[in-house]
DNA sequence: GCCGTTTTCGGCCCGACTGTTTTCAGTCG
């Protein structure tokens, strides 16, 4: 059964053949069918099979045929006509940076050029000199491409491995650059799971310092383009970073703009084009007069809206929940009261022990649950040293609470033992069966290592902590559940578990990022375990 | 190809930047 993201990617491949066609509209119709596609919560098939395919965003009669098509056969035959039309490297000459569908139709009919290969023969032999539109410029930008075309792809990487950068980055502006205001936009400000490219907004009195400090970092290996407002660099890794200086009175719609998605800001804009406005980057417009800009609530406001979380901007029903007043408040670190999956570092000693409960403390957690035995991170038998355990012991005082919490693999038969204040489920290292039981045991807190990778799993354990009132910890990596099933077993009324992070490093993307996926995943916090929400009950 | 308090036709976001131009086309986000 063919999956979303293919029948995504086979929509992706028909927008850009239809492009190197000439086609006008047809390619963005596909490609907003492509991203609804991905942000679907549930498989097609299943979809499919109530006949409700016309329900996702973008699709209409001529999609909902070829979705059929695909689910049925694997196929679709309008691809395959596409495909035998255009030759299969005009396609690859359009995934060069700076060359366009325009410029790839013209290699292809005026000069004959059939892939990158042809180009660069082409380019050696002097065919486009003197060709209206390729300057010396223009050429070398070709060649650059052509040769950058070798190496890794700029893929999306996940949100966690950006994280760091991301924090430098903006570091390095505070403080070097003396900028006011740095915010990043786009989707890592979404919580998305993978980021493509990082977009940076700041406000500046010197926005020339700000360029100059940016281009001169020790990360940025390219400047690809620089103008008065924004540059683009590439990154050592090749991560691609925007930089925009934007004025105070506009920062909130530029902010607002940038943060996307790109289908949320579609019907943002269409709402103010009935309302009579208009919006851009530089605030909401009634004919020339800028009513609002400076924050994104008054941009909200000025279009009847109350604010929108920006990891619910993704062009669901957000927009219409948001017209009938405040939405419910999400999830936010302050609600995270208590840490439930804490392993510390057996090595650390009592150092390691106070470290924690100080952090604890400071954050004001009411209760601290520590992994004294069971299971360790790297899944091997795991019991913390004595000393560490006593000290731990004595750390309860004021309002925090420690607890002491065992971590058992599900397929161990393991045994609860005495003197542990609770525990915690992950599954079997062998065979992942939701219906092993362990022996004398309440229902576990929660369900930990539980990754999104395995569908059937993943379903399966929900199935299971729904079953028995258990939560589910989510959070990036592959061994936490992603947004997207963090949303399902939400609504099936499951809790969530959301690591606090606490005592981690500055740069240790973890805390956050796993607040931002239960956030996206449109929890409050009554849907947290660790915020208050209800406790476990027996099935 | 999709969509509709502008619904069955006629729209479809729009501004920044680059390169090659002498006023604009193409690409990108």
């Amino acid at each position: 059964m063919p999956s979303n993201a293919e029948a995504a990617e086979a929509f992706r491949a028909i927008a850009d053949l239809l492009d190197v066609l000439g086609e006008r509209f047809k390619p963005e119709a596909y490609r907003r069918a492509a991203r609804s596609l991905d942000a679907l919560t549930e498989e097609l098939a299943a979809i499919g099979a109530r006949h409700e395919l016309r329900s996702i965003p973008g699709v209409g009669e001529a999609i909902e045929e070829k979705l059929e098509e695909f689910l049925a056969t694997g196929q679709i035959a309008y691809l395959e006509r596409l495909r035998r039309e255009v030759p299969p490297g005009v396609a690859e000459i359009l995934r060069l940076p700076g060359l366009g569908p325009k410029t790839a139709r013209r290699f292809w009919t005026d000069l004959g050029i059939e892939g990158p290969a042809e180009l660069a023969s082409a380019l050696d032999a002097g065919r486009l000199d003197g060709v209206k539109g390729f300057g010396p410029k223009k050429i070398a930008q070709i060649r650059a491409a052509l040769a950058a075309a070798g190496g890794p792809p700029s893929a999306r990487r996940p949100i966690e491995a950006a994280y760091p950068v991301a924090l430098r980055l903006v570091r390095a502006l505070r403080e070097e650059a003396r900028a006011d205001r740095v915010e990043i936009a786009g989707s890592f400000r979404r919580g998305r799971e993978t980021v493509g490219d990082l977009d940076l907004l700041v406000t500046s009195r010197e926005p020339a310092r700000a360029f100059e400090v940016f281009s001169a970092l020790p990360e940025v290996r390219e400047i690809r383009m620089r103008g008065p407002t924004k540059e683009t660099v590439i990154l050592a890794d090749g991560t691609q970073v925007d930089l925009r200086v934007v004025d105070p009175s506009s920062f909130g719609a530029a902010l607002q703009y940038f943060t996307g998605s790109k289908e949320h800001n579609v019907i943002v804009r269409t709402l103010a084009r009935e309302a009579g406005l208009r919006v851009n980057e530089y605030g909401v417009f009634r004919g020339e007069t800028r009513i609002a800009g400076a924050t994104e609530e008054e941009v909200y406001a000025a279009l009847g809206l109350a604010w929108i979380p920006p990891e619910l901007r993704e062009g669901r029903d957000e927009i219409d929940r948001a017209k009938a007043g405040p939405l419910p408040p999400l999830v936010g670190a302050d609600d995270l009261t208590e840490e439930l999956h804490l392993h510390l570092d057996p090595d650390g000693g009592a150092a390691e022990v106070d470290r924690r409960i100080d952090a604890a403390r400071r954050r004001g957690l009411r209760r601290l649950g520590v992994v004294t035995e069971g299971i360790d991170d790297a899944g091997r038998p795991f019991r913390l040293p004595e000393p560490m355990g006593r000290r731990l012991a004595r750390g309860s005082s004021g309002p925090l609470r420690i607890r002491r919490l065992v971590e058992l693999d599900a397929g161990a038969g393991a045994v609860v033992p005495p003197g542990t204040d609770g525990f915690l489920l992950r599954p079997s290292l062998r065979a992942p069966r939701p219906t092993d039981p362990v022996r004398g045991a309440p229902p576990p807190e929660a369900i930990v290592h539980v990754g999104s990778g395995d569908a059937a799993a993943a379903r399966a354990w929900i199935d299971y902590a729904a079953a028995v009132g258990a939560a589910v910890e989510v959070g990036p990596g592959p061994d936490r559940i992603d947004p997207t099933w963090a949303r399902s077993a939400r609504l099936r009324g499951v809790p969530l578990l959301v690591p606090t992070g606490v005592g981690d490093g500055p740069d240790d993307p973890l805390g956050p990022i796993a607040l931002a996926f239960a956030r996206r995943a449109g929890a409050t916090p009554g849907d947290v375990r660790n915020a208050g929400g209800r406790p476990p009950t027996a099935p």
